[in-house]
DNA sequence: TGAAAAGTATGATGATCATAATATTATATG
DNA sequence: CATATAATATTATGATCATCATACTTTTCA
């Protein structure tokens, strides 16, 4: 081989890196094959060196999206007491932080809408990552001996993913953060994670 | 005037309305001119004459959306029981039937990733709209006599559109069922229209 | 009935984009 | 140091799209 062995390799992790923030910022349609490479200081022609299409690519990104993140987070602290490691996901995942960084944060809101019109490939990594959160939120949970975890957890999560959504969506800075605040308030409040009002 | 003086009106408001489903389909950004034109039974030339611009074409699509809809529906119930009218309108927003109807139904989810993205006139649109709904759900709320009916509202609201956005995006009939069931027996038992279990 | 004007269609232009063929650069090995 | 070759760049092609100029229809009124 000339350049050393794992050269290619790197160059496309780079370039799923840049894809998986262009598809947060821009979305999973409005991507273009030169725009991505150019943000990874390449240009476009060696593209199909390294992906068959750019639907195959936009897959292969979506999935890279999936590694790391909040997911992994929440994950982490699988040992600690439940009742912190959830309240500080929630806290976390509702914070101004979480709705500003654009190139960053959990997939989830950023593909919702997009899922039904993408690849089956990347319709199922995506049912996979509710599925898996959905099952960790569970898990902590039943820790806490709620019944009906998974319920609970299900219910959770459409309210995280959708107040995180609309938060983002509101122009008014002041109005945004009371969305966050309010579902943050209201989802510790219905967990059983602070004493009620 | 030649024509009869409605007839341009009427041309507007039918590719308007193809706009909107297409919009609904295909999302804000992918839909072309050409094909609305098409939908609507005419070719591009005209187009021009109609709309300034691609884009303020789609603000106004999207303006367009947000008249009539699930929305009104509630409002339409506004003098109604409270129990009743929340109870419907949680079923029906995440209702099997308002899933699948991919060419209609409430604005807000198949909005919500792009309106970040979308003309400041859009967004103030958008925005409104959630506003709005989350008053009209309040009311509501208020009139059972909940404290912090405007919390609760806000919070109700962000589940209500992450569960049908999670749901459409779900590709397993089953899962997605699941989804919506849970976040209508949650939603229903944390605003009290129902016993508790 | 005929001409003027409103509404719509045809066709053109330039931009952007995915894809692909070919050329060039960089570097590991002999 | 020379060369083979992996990795990337240049350039080309055809498709799609927004925009626009111009031509054609349709209908109302003189």
């Amino acid at each position: 081989m000339r350049y050393d062995s794992e050269h290619k390799a790197r160059t496309r992790q780079k370039v799923l890196d840049e894809a998986a923030k262009a598809i947060r910022e821009e979305g999973p349609h409005r991507l273009g094959v030169a725009g991505v490479m150019a943000r990874a200081g390449l240009t476009h022609g060696g593209f199909y060196a390294h992906f068959p299409s750019k639907e195959a690519f936009i897959a292969d990104a979506i999935a890279h999206m999936f590694e790391g993140g909040p997911t992994a987070m929440l994950e982490k602290v699988k040992g600690a007491p439940p009742r912190e490691a959830l309240t500080g996901y929630i806290d976390f995942y509702l914070s101004a932080r979480h709705r500003d960084s654009r190139s960053g944060g959990c997939p989830l809101p950023y593909l919702a809408v997009d899922a039904p019109r993408l690849s089956e490939a990347s319709r199922e990594r995506y049912a996979k990552g509710v599925a898996h959160l959905t099952g960790i939120i569970a898990t902590h949970l039943a820790a806490l001996g709620r019944d009906h975890a998974e319920d609970e957890a299900s219910s959770a999560l459409a309210e995280l993913v959708g107040a995180l959504t609309l938060a983002r969506a509101e122009p008014d800075a002041d109005r945004s953060d009371a969305i966050l605040e309010r579902s943050r308030t209201h989802l510790k409040r219905r967990l059983g994670l602070e004493a009620a009002q």
